[in-house]
DNA sequence: GTAATATATCAAGTACACTTTAAGTCAAGA
DNA sequence: TCTTGACTTAAAGTGTACTTGATATATTAC
């Protein structure tokens, strides 16, 4: 039988099995079948839980996952809002990236000129150049 | 006079009078001289809150930044820790950046092709390809 | 002068994402 | 059978990054 324990499943997706249980506490992960009271999951469990370490480390927050993949919840989602969601995270990311490649010209300045402290580079100097708070 | 009360400084930078005081508390923010106890800054506090602020948003801990500009203290910082934390996180950036992208490729995948559950796509199905926990 | 606004300190509260603890249950091996 | 290890729940605890509330004092506006 192709039936894993929240023990099994937690290290496969190197989690730990209290965190699988707070995702099902929250509706993040659905609650597997029982058997005498013990979790048991399906293969599917493990990718799942893939592709929710995978989306919060891109910055999705748990909530946002909810609206992302519908708490991987059976069901229509409400394609509006996913639509919604994406647009704006699509946003977001590009920020994201932009932000991590300036950081890293900037650490890649302070490692290069050796500068005492990383508010004297130029290129860091560049940093709050437009007054608008947010707007890097 | 160009000195600025801590709603001026906070103002120009899009944080709350609270969050500067924190940021003093945890030696993240110099502390400003004092007129009759209140605070005034000098302009120089603004790029240091705009560095700040963009630091925390390239993924950056408060903690770590204490590392990365010393916490704005003159005197001579520790180099050593300031190169070790620099190339950790340009690695990380380079992460972040990768797995940024790949989100960015998941949902406009979910947008297309119109799927219930995001992880019906063939695209996020590759996610958790590999077995190797956290390395995307 | 007086009222409203801004600032001060300090302790406690909040949100997120979990982990830990306590007390008990279940299953497998010696 | 006994012990060990994995599992169960519920409640409380943790770390990060602040915010809020209470109370007091200072500055600004009228």
């Amino acid at each position: 039988m192709n039936e894993l324990t929240i023990g099994a499943v937690a290290r496969q997706a190197g989690l730990r099995t209290s965190a699988l249980r707070y995702y099902e506490s929250i509706g993040r992960l659905p609650a597997p079948r029982r058997v005498n009271g013990r979790r048991r999951y399906g293969p599917r469990a493990v990718q799942q839980l893939r592709l929710l370490q995978f989306a919060q480390a891109a910055g999705f927050s748990l909530a946002e996952m909810q609206t992302l993949f519908n708490g991987f919840a059976s069901g229509s989602p409400p394609r509006a809002r996913f639509k919604a969601l994406a647009q704006q995270k699509l946003t977001e990311l590009d920020e994201v990236i932009a932000r991590a490649q300036q950081m890293q010209q900037m650490l890649q300045a302070g490692l290069r000129c050796g500068c005492v402290r990383l508010e004297d580079c130029e290129l860091v100097a560049g940093v709050g150049a437009g007054q608008d708070p947010k707007g890097f």
